[in-house]
DNA sequence: CAAATAATTATAATTATTATAAAATTAAAA
DNA sequence: TTTTAATTTTATAATAATTATAATTATTTG
């Protein structure tokens, strides 16, 4: 259920100097409608459904140019495999050890101590736990 | 310059039902003594000059025991490997990108918006960028 | 069109971590 | 103490995500 058509990803991959080859469209959409922040595998099995030739070093590619242009951000859940979203604004994530899905959570206030005269470039904050479906078993 | 002894290692790490093997001392002194969040690597590389024997499939081992007895915490900075912590406290850290070294953050406060039913369990905030000194330069 | 450039694929290489089974050590029983 | 059982450690192989490489295919440019 995206909102994008793909002629406006199209638009926004080539403003952000990314030419936008059909594969690339594909996976830029795939993150921006199935808001599952997907590992590169997901992607991989999914748009194979579609395109059975496509190729995991395709994948593993456009998602680090996407990454290297600051289109994705890559979210560090789990040690055995990295997750992208095409949400860039700073908020939580939260990963279900029932289901295994992934929540965003919104972050209304932090605060630090000791940080002055250190340059915070990245930030990222991961929760694990329970959901509220799966605590009803 | 840790300012356990031996013995008290022993005797804690007994009293968390670890049986105190010459191995898992060190290990776990290692960690105490050196804050530095090192990897399993660094504590194998750094153990070996003593003990030459030892072997890295000891290393994991010992820490997957200590995070299933929760002497330790997980800190998932790196996509590449695992570092561990013994302090077990709730903070931040920060790795800089150029130095490659680990600081902590006390966090004052955290204030999280649509929480409410997620049990909560586990939490991580992993910061990079660039430390004080890396900056002037 | 032809040449140059870029994207994609298939495949191999890398590397952190886990699994397995044998050997060594330690604890418990006799 | 000797024997036996349980635990720990080691060496090695297996696993799996990711990256590197080189060949192939597609696209752009003159
Ligand atoms: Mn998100
Ligand atoms: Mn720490
Ligand atoms: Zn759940
Ligand atoms: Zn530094």
């Amino acid at each position: 259920m995206g909102n994008w058509t793909i002629e406006e990803i199209k638009n926004f991959l080539i403003k952000n100097g990314i030419r936008p080859s059909f594969y690339r469209l594909k996976i830029y959409q795939y993150l921006l409608n199935e808001r599952t922040h997907p590992s590169a595998d997901e992607i991989f099995l999914y748009l194979k459904k579609e395109i059975p030739t496509i190729s995991r070093a395709t994948i593993y590619n456009t998602l680090n140019l996407f990454l290297n242009k600051r289109l994705v951000q890559l979210i560090n859940l789990e040690r055995d495999e990295a997750r992208y979203d095409a949400t860039l604004s700073w908020h939580a994530h939260f990963k279900c050890l029932n289901c295994n899905k992934v929540f965003d959570f919104h972050i209304e206030s932090l605060k630090l101590k000791g940080v002055e005269g250190f340059q915070i470039l990245e930030k990222q904050l991961n929760l694990a736990g329970y959901c509220a479906q799966c605590q009803k078993k």
